[in-house]
DNA sequence: GTCGGCACACGAT
DNA sequence: ATCGTGTGCCGAC
């Protein structure tokens, strides 16, 4: 982590504040941690960290899964797991600015609408 | 050693 | 559906 890239533990950083049971969106870590949703998910798809940090809480603002590097599956697996019955969109304060994150049901539902 | 171009698990228009 | 965004990495000067 110290010897990674300034931006690099920044977006890692914002998605390890990512509390359990709730995802957040590229865009929203690109806005919290400075830079392009694209770099979010260019930092996360070659996160050095990738069993560390939860990129499975990584999702699009399309309420989509977006990539996993372990599978979709297991994604989805990951997060019906992390569920926590929430309904509203938090926010968490990072470094001066807010994640604005997503429960878990969201996205689940979303899925479902979509899948269905 | 530095500059330019390509790739990326997205977002907004 | 297309362009924009920011970083990392590879190849060329």
């Amino acid at each position: 982590m110290e010897h990674l890239p300034k931006y690099t533990g920044k977006v890692l950083k914002t998605a390890l504040l990512i509390p359990t049971g709730y995802v957040a969106s590229y865009g929203g870590i690109a806005k919290a941690a400075g830079g392009g949703a694209r770099a979010v998910g260019n930092v996360m798809a070659s996160n050095p960290f990738a069993p560390i940090v939860p990129c499975h809480r990584v999702v699009c603002s399309d309420m989509t899964l977006g990539g996993y590097g372990g599978g979709l599956s297991l994604k989805l697996a990951l997060l019906k797991r992390e569920a926590r019955g929430c309904r509203s969109e938090k926010e968490v304060p990072i470094d001066g600015r807010k994640l604005l994150v997503f429960p878990v049901e969201t996205v689940l539902n979303k899925l479902s609408k979509t899948y269905a």
